[in-house]
DNA sequence: TAATTAATCACCCTATTGGGGTGATTTTTT
DNA sequence: AAAAAATCACCCCAATAGGGTGATTAATTA
């Protein structure tokens, strides 16, 4: 428990690397044992080199950051991976954490909140950056003024698990002639004329 | 700028309410400008109050927490809502985020944290437990052992959009009968034999 | 109170879809 | 060399989806 913990640095400017190294190096508790300017350095002795914790940056050169996770993940499977990066586009956020990050820090992060993430991250928490966790948040939130009313918001839903007229009904207690009219009366609101179109609608603005 | 925060408490139980008033009110640049037991109680006067920031219990008297957010919302559109609970079940967490909830506490929280945590939120922040964003970032992640191959999870990542074989087909540029393949294929790995039942596992194990 | 919206059900229609069978061929990966 | 992935083909038929055009009965809001 007392045991250090190894981290490794994926990062290929070299500024910066040398940088996280000395300052996470320097800090009691932590050891830097590797540091790495790209995924295809790093693949070939990182399941040698056994880190906590590798700190990956997205922009790299050959396999980028995104990529690198499952395979990262592979060859470690008990390895956390924090993404430490300037980028904070929501797409490349949320498909690093769908690759498998646990945690996602963009480069203005001070030094404290890094080291501190690391160990957070090896405890099993998910550290962000405030920016990032505004995003993710933000992810979750519902649109307050849907068009739908209730029922019809709740027929969307089970639209969108893929159910037919049948299984909502059924689902719903209610006859099939009424969920068709529901459906009607969504198709109507939002403008739309078939299920796909009627859920990527409601998707992009959070109706459901 | 400079202006104080004004904060609102909704929290029953007296003692703790007490406290946070106390621990809140005495920091600098925090006002507590009202303390209520109940969200009934609140909706009376709070809109008069225009807190900028309201702490939230979810376990209260008569209109739960989860409840009272939407309608919060509607009292005061500009007004952040941060929960503070003892609730850590993923159903909860999530529906008060998709409520309109800016962020959430557990009560072990630092009072450190929480005065923190008033100000993040305000500048648009997402303040979060270790623990909740431990869930937040996990309700993300993929699994990454998934039985099906890429053609096939992207199939059925189309069919989870509702979208019909055919207009797959012609969003891959395959055949119809090609998209009957893959689904068919689908269907044997998971042990379904329904759109509906497909999604729904695949969603409950993160294939998509 | 009057008007609107929500929620329920009914019956018309037809092209498309969905799911089940049972194959085969060609790449790609292992 | 063997296995898995990706492609396409043709059999079947009940169910579905979407469009039209209604109506009745709560609720809610003006």
């Amino acid at each position: 428990m007392g045991r250090n913990i190894k981290v490794s640095i994926i990062e290929d400017d070299e500024t910066l690397r040398d940088g996280y190294a000395f300052l996470i190096g320097a800090t009691e508790g932590y050891d830097v044992i590797s540091t790495y300017c790209s995924y295809d350095e790093a693949s070939k002795k990182i399941a040698i080199d056994k880190p906590d914790v590798i700190l990956l940056d997205i922009e790299l050169p050959g396999v980028n950051g995104i990529d690198a996770i499952p395979k990262l993940k592979k060859l470690l499977p008990n390895c956390y991976i924090l993404i430490l990066t300037v980028y904070e586009s929501e797409k490349q956020i949320f498909n690093a954490l769908a690759a498998g990050a646990s945690g996602y820090l963009t480069k203005n992060t001070p030094s404290t909140k890094i080291i501190e993430s690391i160990k957070e991250v090896r405890e099993g928490g998910g550290p962000m950056s405030i920016n990032i966790a505004r995003l993710v948040i933000r992810s979750f939130q519902k649109n307050q003024e849907s068009p739908l009313s209730k029922r019809e918001t709740q027929i969307l839903e089970l639209i969108g698990e893929g159910k037919s007229r049948g299984q909502i009904a059924n689902e719903l207690f209610i006859d099939l002639e009424t969920v068709r009219s529901h459906i009607k009366n969504i198709y109507l609101k939002l403008d739309v004329n078939s299920r796909a179109d009627a859920i990527k609608l409601a998707r992009q603005n959070k109706l459901i």
